[in-house]
DNA sequence: CATTACGTTTACGTTAACGTAAACTTTGGA
DNA sequence: TCCAAAGTTTACGTTAACGTAAACGTAATG
């Protein structure tokens, strides 16, 4: 459960290059632990590195993905605290769920057009065989 | 239902400059009428620019954007280009599918997450009640 | 008739998110 | 022992998606 990972490692698995991963630590996204000179990654680490590249899919910067990230891995001190996190947990949701009107509205969209697409095939190909008698 | 909208009127409404939308023109995103030299935007052209605004909301770039639009647009001619429009429509659909699944992993994670910090809230709000006695 | 609001083109500037290259270290094999 | 693979830092380059500014046209309005 607790292994580790080489940068190389977590680049091949998750089709980035080791550049970017590098890039994500630079602004703050991920602390691996050192060895030496080299990083090393724990399976936390992992889980923040896939975290921000689903935020990235879903087309958000790696400040707003940042965001998130600090939240999860916030203290949850006190009462006040715990309070506050849930506040801002909420507005997150908010833009997921927005995400997903937009996206509902997408692939009705595109299903809509495409049953009208074959419907017009169904129709030609109606035709084709009627000239074919 | 065929009425017209300035380019003002439209960046007003969508909540984006009119250097934006230039900008989308220049990319072959949308192609108003002229009155001399103003632009004049049709219904149409205002669904074309609703349809790239809600694209990058989902992490689309414009190119992206640009291929589903001119899915859209192109001439249901023969069978044969029915077909390969098909065939276009569901490769997007794909993407628009994958992109969901992250949305649900990122929603169950938050919510468990949230669900998580309440109940922790739960624990500290009893303990405090316990030593108010 | 001058100002204000809106439109235009042209062109250079900016930012996020990396790519790329150079120069160097470390390490496990042949 | 020497090489190749993988790691490091530093630094400059690149691209998409606009922002910003200048210089200009036009139309309505006080």
């Amino acid at each position: 459960m607790d292994r580790t990972y080489s940068i190389s490692e977590l680049a091949r698995e998750f089709d980035i290059t080791p550049r970017t991963i590098r890039y994500y630590e630079a602004e703050g996204l991920i602390a691996p632990l050192r060895e030496g000179q080299k990083r090393i990654y724990s399976a936390r680490d992992r889980v923040r590195l896939a975290l921000v590249l689903r935020g990235k899919r879903l087309g958000f910067s790696l400040a707003e993905a940042k965001e998130v990230i600090d939240l999860y891995a916030a203290p949850q001190g006190e009462a006040g605290q715990l309070r506050t996190m849930l506040e801002k947990l909420d507005e997150k949701r908010a833009l997921l769920e927005e995400k997903r009107r937009d996206l509902e509205i997408s692939l009705a969209n595109m299903d809509s057009y495409a049953e009208r697409c074959r419907e017009r095939l169904a129709a030609l190909e109606a035709a084709e065989r009627t000239a074919a008698e």
